[in-house]
DNA sequence: GAGTGGTCTAGACCACCCG
DNA sequence: GGGTGGTCTAGACCACTCA
């Protein structure tokens, strides 16, 4: 590991580690804050920023004066970050993408600020990549994704990616880009025969439709997906306060 | 305010404000964290709590070595909390709500635990009070909740709760419970006409199927959802990493 | 080099739960 | 009363950005 990596870093890992491999059971205490102090050779604030992570990721729970207990809930797969394909790889899924449109644009859509009400950047190139793909899961289609990327952000991203490929792993190697939060509005569709003819399904099927929109650190909008999700593609979310 | 309540807090919640009012706008550049030392007379590390809350809440983005500064994009309704009620109210929608169902069954209906994996939790009372609700706004029906709560965590709760007020609240105010953290999966549903007869809409409507699952500071599930959604009713999510 | 946020220490006191 | 987690202090050093 990076020796630069932070303890409390390490620290997150080390128990994740522990309870994801069952070293530790749902419901069963963790060593006490001053035990880990001990054990990890830190600070007690070092230890409490490692439990506050794990205890953000729904991993541990914390009762004031009785100690810290391993979740009994936790790996769901989640909706939010991780395109289709790093989220079906979690399961063990084996997909495929068909892409149907790959082009350049000059004005992103304007539901995405009209009837959203999503924030928009403005750069002086205002052009947009539009990548319209066909998500499937052992062959069968699951999933009809059109992404917007906005050009001014990725310089030359056209000439090198392909569209077979991970995006997210594309804009992280090459941009290193990456994820802070994302917002999404969910609502339910009946498909017409427009989309039947174009994602070959039959007309009528209820669809998820999913508006999407991605930040970065800097609070610069990284993409805006419109998509729509058959009934063989639940979308998972945990949330918490 | 509760003399008790941690300065931290304070600090959050009068940034908050000032942000939420306004005073700072967006992409504006806070006092760095030692000129908050100052004006708040604390620890570097209590100003740094206090702006790592409202980083989370997205309200503020943080870049090393040159400030801290107003998120652009805030303020979005979102899912997972609250009720359908406090949601609305926020968005100062005029809701009404009509109470199909009020019971007290059995045992939880067996999709949570066997299709959707939600854990369960088993007490030696295993009876639900299974309540089933039309949600409306302004007059037109947008969502259909079937709520199912554990008697064992509410005891005397059928006597005292009127369904047609609300139940987080309710909940909240008896029992002191408080949600933790929220799980819920989501796909898109064909109503059939035995649904259109129940909820008085046109059999073939597209609607959103929710699982929801709701837990507490102790891990414990406070309860269970099975609802529909209209495309009156958008969901919106915000995630972070 | 000055200013910023990111990490860390070694203490302290408190509120809470349990035996 | 002893152990637990929750809050807080007053420092320190570092990595990063910008002029």
């Amino acid at each position: 590991m990076d020796p630069r990596t932070p303890i409390y870093y390490q620290i997150t890992d080390e128990l994740e580690e522990k309870i994801r491999s069952g070293q530790y059971h749902p419901r069963e205490k963790l060593p006490s804050e001053n035990e880990l102090v001990g054990i990890f050779q830190t600070s007690r604030l070092t230890i409490r920023r490692a439990l506050s992570e794990l205890e953000r990721k729904g991993l541990i729970y914390r009762l004031h004066g009785i100690g810290t207990f391993v979740s009994p809930a936790q790996g769901m797969n989640t909706f939010g970050f991780g395109g289709f394909t790093e989220r079906c790889a979690n399961l063990g899924l084996e997909t495929s993408t068909e892409v149907l449109n790959f082009e350049i644009i000059d004005e992103l859509p304007d539901f995405f600020t009209t009837t959203l009400q999503f924030p928009i950047d403005h750069y002086e190139d205002n052009r947009h990549l539009k990548l319209e793909r066909i998500r499937k899961i052992n062959k069968r289609s699951v999933a009809f994704e059109t992404s917007y990327l906005p050009l001014a952000l990725y310089p030359a991203l056209t000439d090198q990616y392909d569209p077979e490929t991970s995006l997210y792993q594309f804009l992280f190697n090459k941009y290193k880009v990456s994820r802070l939060h994302t917002q999404s509005i969910l609502l339910p569709y009946l498909s017409t025969g427009d989309d039947a003819a174009r994602y070959s399904i039959k007309a009528g099927t209820p669809l998820l439709e999913v508006f999407f929109c991605v930040w970065g650190k800097a609070q610069q909008i990284l993409e805006y997906t419109h998509s729509f999700y058959t009934r063989d593609f639940p979308l998972r979310f945990r949330w918490e306060e």
